[in-house]
DNA sequence: ATAATTATTGACACTACTGTACATTTATTT
DNA sequence: AAATAAATGTACAGTAGTGTCAATAATTAT
């Protein structure tokens, strides 16, 4: 019995051991506190109490503030620039399908963190280390989305400008910060397919992103 | 000679008094400062610095911090989306030449200033009376240019993700921060618009957008 | 030239953070 | 159950910002 509840509660918390605190939880708050109000709210007091955890505790797994920071940055590179890049490198019978497979990142989150891009974007405007790191990635992104193109017949300029349009499309629609349903925005996926390939999909191949997504409208 | 002095000084200053401070040079170096760095780097202190003005002198023009951020948020409202709704209403023979006069706004910083653009809506994660008016904005903006849209033609689907196209990658452009030089820019032009509307621009359309912006390439 | 107005200033009090030192508590290992 | 390692908490010092006030100076009006 007591067993049980011990087995519980190491599977409540991140951390493998019964201690509250951990690297992992600090750097979670700090990354929800990041989306949710930006870089300077991201305030050792601020994430102690939302931890119910004492602000000094904090300086047992991080030298400083900076650290933290540091340690957030490293956390979105390794996300959402390698899925973009996957994505587009995945298997298509069809430019429309290698297109939807890009789309997957704007719906899945767990592919591409929408938020989080945004915050990482804000904070650059303060920082030229930040900057530096979103030129990278902007450029590993639109490299990788221009040769998916040039794999369909394009030839470069057509593919820099297809490729820019799909990408800055998206970092546009982040910037807006909307929150639409899945079905408005599925209403308008062919449309953007056409739109950025010259071809609508076909039936069979939104039938399957549909499905990719739960999606199971018209 | 004194007279011609003080003549001199008066122009300087964008004061028509002979007083050093004034509302409107607060609001300029908060301005700069914003698109520089970021709202939490509009501190009065660093104001003070870069005006040479005592920072409490501050005081005698805005009641505190929070007026000046109003006023800085006024001042954008003011210019940015107007002229986007102005450019789409604009007079043009095609599509294409319509197209080219939203364009107008991504080139011209009179009418479009791109960076207090990036600038306020990186502030907008941290307010949500500031996204809100960002969400006024974009929704103001994207009605227009689906407006434009619809007069050449377009279903209300296809005005509606055409608007978005063309608003978004601009907005994502704005959010890479990205320093090209006007010859890169108009290379990439053509394709846009053939993108954006379906059809390249007539040469002598683009021969008029190049003479509007001093470009004289090929 | 002088009064009235408008602008500028330094000294002060306050708040909200960061980071350090050290004692204490809690978990893990032996 | 003792020893050790890990984590926490309290108290303190420092820094950087906001905003108030009363004194003073510069400009403008009479």
């Amino acid at each position: 019995m007591i067993g049980l509840q011990i087995k519980a509660m190491k599977k409540q918390s991140p951390n493998e051991t019964g201690w509250r605190g951990s690297s992992e939880v600090w750097l979670q708050a700090a990354s929800e506190i990041l989306v949710e109000s930006g870089v300077e709210n991201v305030k050792i007091a601020t994430l102690a109490k939302r931890l119910s955890l004492s602000r000094t505790s904090f300086y047992w797994f991080f030298n400083d503030r900076e650290a933290l920071l540091t340690a957030l940055m490293q956390r979105w590179k390794e996300k959402n620039t390698g899925n973009i890049i996957r994505q587009s490198e995945a298997y298509a019978d069809s430019l429309a399908e290698a297109t939807l497979n890009i789309f997957d990142c704007w719906l899945d989150n767990g592919l591409f963190d929408d938020r989080f891009e945004f915050a990482i974007r804000s904070w650059s405007l303060q920082s030229n280390d930040i900057l530096a790191e979103v030129h990278s990635a902007d450029q590993l992104r639109l490299d990788a989305l221009a040769a998916m193109f040039k794999r369909y017949g394009f030839n470069d300029v057509e593919a820099d400008v297809h490729a820019r349009t799909i990408y800055l499309v998206q970092i546009g629609y982040i910037s807006m910060q909307t929150q639409e349903s899945l079905e408005v925005r599925m209403q308008r996926i062919p449309e953007y397919v056409k739109t950025f390939t010259g071809e609508y999909p076909e039936l069979h191949e939104l039938a399957r992103f549909h499905f990719r997504h739960g999606y199971s409208g018209p």
